[in-house]
DNA sequence: GATGAATGAGTCTTCATTCAT
DNA sequence: CATGAATGAAGACTCATTCAT
């Protein structure tokens, strides 16, 4: 039922306050281990809160996951804006990801882990499909100009991503590399790749 | 106890069973909503069975990725073989990779969800160095024959890994695409990349 | 988490409730063969309100000890009070403590119990080096009034604790005697074994 | 039904076996915290041997303290044989159970446990009828013999008893102290705790 | 809005005991 | 006689969720 209520300033604040904490704990100790007794005790706030702004555990974790793609689409659309390139689009897209998952590595274990059950899998799902249109937009285009090799242009979509979520996650996540080289070493990867 | 147990063969045959039965579980709906009740009664035992073989759920599910990771890696292996050229070796490792992903598909998920959780975590990461050792190998000698460009072999070695995985979950497990298709497109994706 | 927290004083009376009554059931049925469940129910609460107040049976266990102490001991105290002559001291405390047993015949089987396991053990000894401590100081004093005969000071402490608890348990616990006559016997032995 | 079983040399051996064993796992570790597949384990043989021997668990348990108290009782006897002063008696009652507890420390913990527990304190109790009736006639004769002051010989007897089984598990068994000067503490203390 | 308290179904795990071989 | 395997009831404990105040 937090759905639909009105929150004043002060409540939406607080919501916001639940799923930023809440990210990080799920990113960091998984959404089982993490309870929410944990979370909310972590906040120093009661149990009642918790359930005054969701209306469960499960959908926390998925406002938490909508909202992220969300704001991920955002920022890649904004860096593309009005580039006229196919190729310029998919290189600024790439680094806008690429910028994006350094803000948000803790995410990255979100995205990972909802897509392995069922009851999130889905708006996981939908989410990419959309990345993944963007792309094959791109993509398109660029075979029609002749920058891009002949090919299935959702394969070759996906393997962008694939190398964008793996670079972004190993290098940038675990390793702790600058970013910057990461971007440049996957545009090339990249661009290479479709050539 | 069931560490060092010495089995006899019906016993070595119910471990076997019980970690086949208990891979797909897991895959199918993810780690932590399956429960040791749920596998032992899919299997028509009772609960002690379970107990009987493994310490522990996590230690069984370390169990699973460990066999699934040491399976894989013997395919990889097995596949490059005797061959010289470095690229024909990188090629041959995808495709084989490919061709075990196509498989095993629901270990794809297992892997996922390890990668997520601190106690999975560190055996899934050795599992995946000495992947990426193994193909930052090739990618050097590649390099040094002159058929690789210039760059970072391990920056490389993960792109490739990343286009493996994403192509391999995405169109062979979600979509159901043709694996040879798939396989073909990875590779041309890769040496491209990497050229 | 029930170490720290604040209780209201809704949740104190709960706790003493508990600790009370599962006293009463480890005492009666032992310790092992009394199970939460059986407390709970007893208590016509649900199972969750055991764990919200202790951590778990072993705490809750070395918390009844640890009260049974503290009152034994204060109750000693405080029957000794200001008596300047160490015999009459050592009676009064054997008269106490054979006062405390008839009113808290049960928690001897805990005493009992709790030294035969390793976890228990270590609370109880401290406890029992306290009461020791305290008898041992009495008849220094009388060795030196010259009331007390020469003699190891915690050997002849240890005697009398021994005919206390051997006689409260024997005589009142189990064949229902008149505590005065009991704790005069008491005094009898060990103020002759004394001199 | 391991009862009536007629038993071979080796038999007899391996049940002995098993209960020495037992007694002292279960001395240290405690009658429920030691399982039957810990003893047959230490043991180096299968779960079958234990219930071939024993009906159960607890049966094995009351016969541990059965042939312990037997042991103690026949020592005591032995000890006392035709010796014709009562208080000689007392004396050499006391100093061969101090005896038997130096060789049986372990046992003091079953003994200890078992009054507990209701299932198995009826035997024990018994077994302590006998030995306060031994003490008791001891005690009687005394006071015939106007060597023991006038008083409940039950109640005095049980103040022996008391002496005897504290100073044995406190200053033997905890402190290490040499048997032979606790004996010779007990003896004077008792013996002043009767005249 | 918020809290501490309560619920109870469900989880993993243990273990005495039995059984097929 | 003996073993390894199996059973399944029972145990301690967790945790999402609800409720009284």
């Amino acid at each position: 039922m937090a759905d639909k209520r009105e929150l004043t300033a002060r409540g939406r604040e607080r919501r916001r306050q639940l799923m930023a904490y809440a990210a990080t704990r799920f990113a960091e100790g998984g959404f089982h281990p993490t309870s929410v007794a944990e979370i909310v005790s972590g906040l120093g706030v009661g149990k009642g809160v918790f359930y005054w702004y969701f209306d469960s555990k499960d959908q926390l974790f998925l406002e938490i996951l909508r909202d992220a793609q969300q704001d991920l689409r955002r920022k890649q659309q904004h860096a593309i804006a009005d580039e006229p390139d196919p190729l310029r689009r998919i290189e600024l897209g790439i680094r806008a990801s690429m910028q994006w998952f350094v803000e948000n590595r803790h995410l990255m274990n979100l995205f990972q882990f909802a897509s392995t059950e069922e009851r999130f899998a889905p708006l996981l799902r939908r989410g990419q499909e959309v990345a993944l249109a963007d792309a094959v937009k791109h993509v398109k285009d660029g075979i029609v100009a002749g920058e891009i090799r002949d090919g299935e242009p959702e394969v070759l979509a996906h393997a962008i991503l694939g190398v964008i979520s793996h670079l972004a996650r190993e290098l940038i996540r675990e390793r702790g590399d600058n970013p910057e080289d990461v971007a440049d070493a996957a545009v090339a990867f990249c661009l290479g790749g479709l050539r």
